[in-house]
DNA sequence: CTGTTACTGAACAATCTGTTCGGTAATAGT
DNA sequence: ACTATTACCGAACAGATTGTTCAGTAACAG
């Protein structure tokens, strides 16, 4: 890829992070965006048809970087991350969320936030599919299997959010034993 | 409450329905809402401040008739759905949603949902806490107040999601089964 | 009958969106 | 090193929407 549409779109993200951290997105607007990233109006059109696809582009870019390394496990993540692949995978997920890259916090609490969790969902529930093992309880075996997908994902997501809404006091260990409690 | 106001509003209420059946709520203009409620600009301003002061009275009302009728148990209201108090309230309230009165599904597949699920999820929550004794677990108890709450509202919402998804083509009785064996 | 209140309708500024285009600079291929 | 391509700039542009203002008119309450 040229280095020129690397750059500008790498500046329009950072300058979208950066937004994200003081407003909700649609507080945002191209026109700031663009001053921040220093960047020429048609430029903007140019990468992205308009916010809502830039805001897709973002959470595309969020969860391959929260979900593929954590299954893969790249030596890379781990080593940045220190994580221990022999951690529970939603423990280690509320660890990374807990850190709020990218200001993932925002995204969650802001007034769009449809396009957000469908993302965060789907991830959630092909994780989910992954460990089915380990939700293999007397009741999942009346349920059909797509709906006991969402249950799970669902119950993760309203855990993060209840996380967040108490001010992330309690430890990530504590927060994966109520998540494992109520599922 | 002058007859002009209740008018009014009625016919710009009346007017968001119909255009709630068509498109979702960013997609409505306040001029396609005057324009079908045959009002002028300056009143409906004088009635909402904006928009969104629009969608909150209307979920004010919505839940209110959904969920207020429910506990008290007008008579009035037994007789227009026929409901059986002794019915769980579960289960009742899954039977008037599939009724998609005031178009709810258009509200909850929108893009801009949040308003109206943060309305849906404290009503239910309320609803949860006035029914705790019926999910007295064992691992509720190991479990803060608040967190066992919202997830039940949470887990409500899902499986109102799902149905929803699915075309609705299961019974009521069938879904809040599911409700049941997952919370 | 009268004072108050609500609605009308048109005009208004302000903001944001998405497009267009001529000129400029960086890049890639040869 | 030359050339064609590609990306960027920036300013201008039309179009849509929002929320406000105001003078005139109709409905209401006492």
């Amino acid at each position: 890829m040229d280095r020129r549409q690397r750059k500008t779109r790498e500046s329009i993200f950072k300058a979208f992070t950066e937004l994200l951290a003081r407003k909700t997105f649609e507080q945002i607007t191209v026109g700031e965006i663009i001053d921040l990233a220093d960047v020429g109006r048609a430029t903007f059109y140019a990468h992205f048809e308009t916010k809502e696809y830039l805001l897709k582009a973002f959470c595309e870019e969020l969860f391959c970087h929260l979900f593929d390394t954590m299954e893969t496990g790249h030596a890379d993540h781990r080593h940045i991350f220190d994580c221990d692949a022999r951690d529970d995978v939603f423990l280690h997920l509320f660890r990374h969320l807990q850190k709020n890259d990218n200001n993932i916090l925002k995204l969650l609490a802001g007034q769009n936030n449809e396009l957000f969790l469908r993302y965060f969902k789907t991830n959630l529930q092909k994780l989910a599919a992954s460990q089915l093992p380990r939700f293999a309880h007397r009741k999942s075996e009346k349920l059909p299997e797509d709906f006991w997908l969402g249950h799970i994902a669902a119950t993760f997501v309203e855990t993060f959010r209840w996380w967040v809404e108490r001010g992330m006091q309690e430890s990530p260990e504590t927060v994966t034993e109520y998540f494992y409690l109520s599922v």
